[in-house]
RNA sequence: GGAGGGGUACCAAAGCGGUCAAAUGGGGCGGGCUGUAAACCCGUUGACUUCGGUCUUCGAAGGUUCGAAUCCUUCCCCCUCCA
């Protein structure tokens, strides 16, 4: 078996292929361009996405170049695979801004060094923004039957459930079937890689480039990511895990990985880190959460490098040891003014989301720590005097979030 | 176009004149146990508060009433069935 493809089972990437063999007959005759598909909807990727980015690596690893595709035409559209519901239709506007944001972490993941295998973006707005609608329809409509597309489950989902499916969206496949045909044209791209769920639109495409011009492309998918603990990857309790850094720190982004649940960690090291794989065969019985960190390390250092990753670890190391002072948290200056009123104040000025009613009711179940001793108070007003021997306090709100108070 | 059903907090879902800031479950948050895990147990979950209360919330706007999430009117939206 080829390489890329070898490794792309080994690490957990596989779920489907339209054609194992040719694929990867084709993979060791050439140096192949392959693209991914990003959805725009949103200002930045976040962790639901870090398989796709992956396998991009992988490409570029193996000699291929990838092709990011940041969906300007078909974001303007909304996919219906795996929505219950018609996606709200986002402004041209902040669709690119969404994309130049987006393309930022690409930068950072791929390498652009390589004059070979420097990634190629394209926007698919540039084909689809200008097609003319009735030349489309003859063009390429003529390729797909209503009888087959009611067949997909993007669709057919949705019409079992009764619910609506407008026009507008059921266009989606053959829009992005006509992508990869363009890609194919233009780019030389063979091969499109894509989550499960994509399966119905990337056969489209390798069957309307076969019809349209002949060549043989192939499509490949990667499983859906589930959590142990049953929920989808990318989502957790406070949020998404953003991978642009202005919408998830580093260390949080760090915090996310070392809390991984125990199940998941064996896999996540082969999906997330590029360590080798026996490797991580010989690692595995190590203590559990040695190997949280060094899954926390890797999958930090890859998106904000080495020195975040080493940052957060330190400021992990240091938080969560006993009666840490936390002088290795970021510092957050705090007027006289604010110091001078009590306890719900300071801690509402510092973390401006959680209301003050909210702040009371911690106060009322432990939650709160002023270097390290509970404040039980709500009236509580700090003593300058705590400021004098080090130069900050130390706020906690619950176990894991701390404050570095400095005057 | 006709006939019904429905819109309640983060989500799901009860309530159908006062005792409703609204049952219950999930989720979240906090505490306990631990390993920054899982599981489990407990507490909490509109805002502001001088801790006495005060203010805003049950699709929207009006109305009836001492009093409405609950009754009436109009409007908006969703769903089911028939055409």
């Amino acid at each position: 078996m080829n390489n890329f493809l070898k490794e792309f089972k080994d690490r957990g990437y596989f779920y489907q292929c339209t054609d194992e063999i040719g694929l990867s007959e084709l993979l060791n005759k050439k140096n192949s361009n392959a693209y991914i598909g990003f959805d725009s909807t949103a200002p930045s990727l976040h962790v639901g996405s870090l398989l796709q980015i992956m396998c991009l690596r992988l490409l570029q690893k193996h000699g291929h170049r990838p092709i990011v595709l940041l969906g300007g035409g078909t974001t303007r559209i909304g996919d219906p695979s795996g929505k219950e519901e018609t996606r709200k239709i986002l402004s041209e506007k902040q669709i690119e801004n969404n994309i130049n944001n987006i393309k930022k972490v690409f930068k950072i993941f791929l390498k652009t060094n390589n004059p070979k295998l420097k990634p190629i973006f394209v926007n698919n707005f540039k084909w689809l923004g200008k097609l003319n609608y009735i030349k489309f329809l003859r063009d390429i409509g003529r390729h797909f039957t209503i009888n087959k597309m009611l067949s997909f489950d993007s669709v057919k989902l949705r019409l079992e459930r009764e619910q609506s499916l407008s026009y507008m969206e059921f266009n989606y496949m053959i829009l992005q079937a006509y992508d990869f045909y363009e890609l194919n044209r233009s780019k030389n791209c063979d091969l499109q890689i894509g989550g499960s769920d994509q399966w119905g639109n990337i056969v489209n495409g390798v069957e309307l480039i076969k019809r349209e011009s002949g060549n043989q492309a192939y499509g490949l998918t990667t499983p859906l990511i589930t959590l142990a603990s049953g929920t989808k990857m990318g989502k957790t309790e406070k949020g998404a895990i953003w991978l642009n850094k202005e919408m998830l720190s580093p260390y949080d982004y760090w915090q996310f990985w070392r809390n991984t649940d125990d199940r998941d960690v064996f896999k996540f090291l082969k999906m997330f880190t590029e360590i080798p794989l026996d490797i991580i065969e010989r690692e595995r019985n190590q203590n559990i959460n040695q190997l949280k960190i060094l899954l926390a390390n890797h999958a930090t250092e890859m998106l904000h490098g080495k020195s975040e990753s080493e940052k957060s670890e330190k400021l992990a190391k240091n938080t969560f040891k006993e009666n840490s002072t936390g002088e290795n948290l970021p510092n957050i200056k705090v007027e006289d003014e604010i110091l001078s009123k009590n306890i719900v104040e300071l801690i509402s000025y510092v973390n401006k989301d959680v209301s003050k009613s909210e702040i009371r009711r911690l106060i009322k179940s432990n939650a709160i720590k002023i270097d390290n001793k509970n404040v039980q108070d709500e009236k509580y007003i700090i003593d300058p005097n705590l400021f004098s021997d080090k130069g900050f306090i130390k706020l906690s709100i619950g176990k894991k979030k701390h404050f570095k108070i400095v005057n």
